[in-house]
DNA sequence: TCTGGGGTCCTAGGACCC
DNA sequence: TCTGGGGTCCTAGGACCC
C-alpha cells in the first residue's frame, strides 16, 4: 500500500518575502507577476480583501491604497534559493521526495504505511520547516497523491485542522470527498467542471462514484485515472527524478509595446540564450527552434500574432547557432507597423548530448570545439551572472520586463560571497 | 498607462502507405 | 473516374498543472 503526504507551503512568495520583513506579518501583502501585471501570491490578509489570484493589479489600484496592500515584484532568485532549503528540510522526513513545483513536494511515507495515524508525523515535518526555514505548510496525507492534494486542501481552508489532514479511514474519505467541489480536485480545471455540472455533478463524492465505464465514454483516461485515485486506487507514482524537459520556452512580455525589428530581435536574442543555457543545464541539444511574436490581446489596436519553426539539419545547443536561426524566422514572421507586446523562442525535438546520432557530414571537431566554448560561457556566467554574452542581445534592453517592486536577494547575494573563489 | 510564464499529456485529424 | 479498409506517424490544439 502506498502513502504519500502533499507538503504545500502557505503563500509561499509572500511568506518569502515576509521573511525579511517581520514588520508585514498580519497585514495585506500581494506579489505579483513579471511585469508586476497580476497578484500572483497572496497573504491571507489580502485575499480577506478580495484579491483575486491572478488577477490584473492595475484593477485593484483603488483597494492596494485604500487598505495599505504591500505590493512586491517577483524576485523569484529569492524564492528558488527559499524553496531549495524547504526541500532539503522535508527530504529528511522521507526516502523519496519529489519536487512538484517551487512551493510543494510529495514524500513517500509508504515506509510508514504500518502506523495507524500519521499526523502527529505530518506535524513534526511542519514545525522543522517552520522552524529551520521560517515558511508556514501545510500537508495532506492519504493513499494516492489526489487525494493527498484534497486532504492538503482541507488543512489549508480549515485551521481547526493545524495545517495537517490524514485520511486514513474510509469515513474520513467519504466526508472530505462530500464537502469539497470538483473544481479542487486536482485534474479538474475550468471546462471539465462546467461538463460535470451541466451534468449535476458538484462534489468529488458523486465524481468518484460515476461508473468507469460512463467516464471513459463520455470523457477521457485523464479523468478515469482522476476518479481512481480518489477512490484509493493509486494510479500517479511518485517521480523522484525529474525527467530531461521535451520543450524549452523562454518567453516574456514587453515592459513597453515595440514596433522596430531590431528591438524585437533583441529580446529574441536574449530569451534564446536563456532558452539554450536550460538546454545545456540538462545536457541536450535541440533541432526544432520555434520563435513568435504578438500583439496584445486586451488592447483594440490592429492584432497580430505570428509563429515560425525551423529544423536544424543537426541538433545543437550553441547560442551562437539558436540565436542566428532564430533571428532568421523572426526576419519571416515580422511585420512592421504593429503594437507587439510579447515574443518567445520555444526549443523542441530535444535529444540527449550521449544519443547524438554521428554524421557523416556532421563536422565533428566544430561540434566539440563549440561544446567547449559554450561550456566555458555556462561556468563564467555561474560564478557572474549575465557577465558573457552576445553583442545581439543588446545593452540598452529598454523592453526588459518592469520591477518596480523588488526586494533584495537577501540570500543569494550573501550566499555566493563563499562561492568566488578558484 | 497597466492583464505572467513554463510546462505536460491526450486527442482528433490529415498525410501517407499498402 | 470511382470504388475500400486499415494502419502509422505527425502536428495542432485543447485541457490541465503550478
Amino acid at each position: 500500500m502506498t502513502t504519500f503526504a502533499l507538503c504545500d507551503c502557505n503563500s509561499f512568495y509572500v511568506s518569502c518575502e515576509r521573511l525579511f520583513r517581520p514588520d508585514l506579518h498580519g497585514k495585506p501583502v500581494i506579489v505579483g507577476s513579471n511585469n508586476d501585471g497580476c497578484a500572483v501570491a497572496r497573504s491571507p490578509e489580502a485575499k480577506a480583501l478580495g484579491i483575486k489570484m491572478g488577477e490584473p493589479i492595475f484593477k485593484i489600484k483603488d483597494i492596494i491604497k485604500r487598505y495599505g496592500v504591500t505590493v512586491f515584484s517577483s524576485n523569484y532568485t529569492l524564492y528558488a534559493a527559499i524553496s531549495h532549503r524547504v526541500m532539503s528540510t522535508l527530504e529528511q522526513f522521507s526516502p523519496a521526495v519529489e519536487v512538484y513545483s517551487i512551493d510543494e513536494a510529495f514524500l513517500d511515507l509508504s515506509h510508514l504505511a504500518f502506523i495507524d495515524s500519521l499526523k502527529n508525523y505530518g506535524f513534526e515535518i511542519k514545525s522543522k520547516v517552520a522552524k529551520e526555514c521560517g515558511i508556514p505548510i501545510c500537508i495532506g496525507i492519504a493513499e494516492t497523491k489526489t487525494l493527498a492534494k484534497l486532504a492538503n486542501h482541507a488543512a489549508k481552508q480549515y485551521p481547526k485542522t493545524g495545517g495537517v489532514v490524514e485520511i486514513n479511514s474510509e469515513k474520513i474519505r467519504e466526508r472530505l470527498l462530500k464537502c469539497m467541489p470538483i473544481d479542487e480536485v486536482w485534474g479538474v480545471g475550468r471546462k471539465l467542471t462546467k461538463k460535470l455540472q451541466a451534468l449535476g455533478i458538484t462534489t468529488a463524492y458523486e465524481l468518484a462514484n460515476l461508473p468507469e465505464k460512463y467516464i471513459r465514454q463520455q470523457f477521457n483516461v485523464v479523468l478515469e485515472r482522476t476518479v481512481r485515485e480518489l477512490n484509493g486506487e493509486s494510479c500517479i507514482e511518485l517521480e523522484e527524478h525529474a525527467p530531461a524537459k521535451k520543450q524549452i520556452i523562454s518567453s516574456r512580455s514587453f515592459s513597453k509595446r515595440i514596433t522596430d525589428q531590431a528591438e524585437l530581435a533583441e529580446s529574441i536574442s536574449s530569451y534564446m540564450s536563456r532558452a539554450a543555457e536550460k538546454l545545456r543545464q540538462q545536457h541536450s541539444r535541440a533541432q526544432q527552434v520555434n520563435v513568435f511574436i504578438r500583439t496584445s490581446p486586451f488592447s483594440d489596436t490592429p492584432q497580430y500574432n505570428c509563429g515560425g519553426s525551423f529544423s536544424l539539419p543537426h541538433p545543437t545547443s550553441d547560442t551562437r547557432v539558436l540565436v542566428h536561426v532564430a533571428k532568421g524566422i523572426l526576419d519571416t514572421i515580422y511585420k512592421p507597423g504593429y503594437l507587439y507586446a510579447k515574443a518567445g523562442v520555444m526549443l523542441a525535438n530535444i535529444s540527449e548530448l550521449s544519443f547524438d546520432q554521428a554524421d557523416l557530414f556532421t563536422p565533428e571537431i566544430d561540434t566539440s570545439k563549440s561544446q567547449q566554448l559554450m561550456t566555458v560561457v555556462d561556468q563564467i556566467n555561474r560564478r557572474f551572472p549575465k557577465a558573457l554574452f552576445l553583442a545581439s542581445t543588446g545593452t540598452n534592453q529598454g523592453w526588459q520586463m518592469a520591477r518596480q517592486h523588488l526586494s533584495p536577494n537577501y540570500m543569494t547575494d550573501w550566499a555566493e560571497i563563499p562561492l568566488v573563489r578558484l
